[in-house]
DNA sequence: CTTGTCATGTAATTCGTTACATGATTGC
DNA sequence: GCAATCATGTAACGAATTACATGACAAG
């Protein structure tokens, strides 16, 4: 049930379309949560209809539709309620731990392909967070500017320092896989060694 | 795709039933992969019709039926050629991530809360984790001693060392959240003492 | 006039969860 | 006799992916 109060929250900020909460949900690796455009408009038609979003479409321009969803009273609430209540963690479910601890009869490049690639894409990842926090800190990350500007400036330490202390929690995990990735590639190399010794 | 090469890959170290692996599957917090029984059973039909698994049920028992399932030859094709293949890294998708970027207008204990429930899932995780490295490390891991009894002992620190490095990355991630939510905390002490101020 | 971006949808299928349902065996 | 564990399944629903489908507008 994350991808209705994923909406909420997006929508809690200011008003959108299914198009632009697509972009958003799709860009920039996803920035905690991932949806597809073909998932995004059904949801918010449902939404629509539990009274939680209420659609405008625009008037202006002929031909060219465009619903732009805005959060109701009650929308709010649900989403407020939901922020309250203690998550619920998702049973672990990892493709790279499960190859590898299989991978134990194939060929050892084969292992270190698998290593390598894990560490590279921690690194993209990284670079992207680590882009996203220095947008933060500079106040240019377009998410937040938009969530400053309706709320008051006592209120902004928190809300930016919230985003922040989420974006370093991926970096801590995209730096933690790296040296883990490190540290299995150099296990891997003695192991070599000892083999052909 | 993985509940097929999970269960493939559980197979390919000894012959199991369906109850065997879902239990597997659910305990010890998961064991990089988690399935509920109802997803497992008719998995394995499926596996069958496909020609990848062959069951076998008890005889000898009567009335308590026992569905047996091995590993074909074509079942260990399809589990090394998956093996091989590059991983797809799933979307992200993280509740309590998401959570905290909206929390921001909510009262700072409610904030307070969700830290620290993350910290102690986290720390239950790590215990877990911690006391599968030691028994990992002492050679009474029941699922390591399974597979290293069927293959020759050249071949065993590889096996195990594959498992220990997994694990060591649980562990190593499970400290980096845990790590995460004490600096959070502390920097949300530090906002209530400003607040205050 | 064609490519790219904006914009919104539906359909088919697969994956995963929750609940329902049944029956045998073992230990107390 | 009763509870716990072993053992296997089905049904209904919800969540997510992939593919199909359409059309406006802007820039080159």
């Amino acid at each position: 049930m994350s991808l209705k109060h994923a909406l909420l929250g997006f929508l809690s900020t200011e008003p959108a379309s299914g198009f632009d909460l697509a972009r958003e949900f799709g860009e920039s690796l996803g920035w905690f949560w991932y949806a597809s455009h073909s998932q995004i408009y059904p949801e918010l038609r449902r939404l629509e209809e539990q009274g939680l979003v209420q659609s405008t479409t625009s008037t202006g321009n002929p031909g060219k539709q465009k619903r732009t969803y805005r959060l109701t009273e009650a929308g709010a609430a649900e989403l407020r309620s939901w922020l309250e209540q203690p998550t619920e963690y998702a049973p672990m479910r990892d493709v790279e731990r499960l190859k590898l601890v299989f991978l134990d009869s194939a060929p050892i490049d084969v292992v270190r392909r698998h290593l390598e690639d894990h560490r590279k894409h921690h690194e993209d990842l990284l670079a992207v967070y680590s882009q996203q926090l220095r947008e933060l800190h500079q106040g240019v990350f377009p998410r937040l500017v938009k969530r400053l500007a309706s709320r008051p400036a006592s209120a902004h330490p928190m809300i930016t320092g919230l985003k922040v202390l989420a974006m370093q929690g991926n970096i801590a995990r995209a730096r933690t896989e790296i040296h883990w990735a490190e540290d299995a590639l150099s296990w891997l190399d003695g192991m070599e060694r000892e083999g052909r010794a």
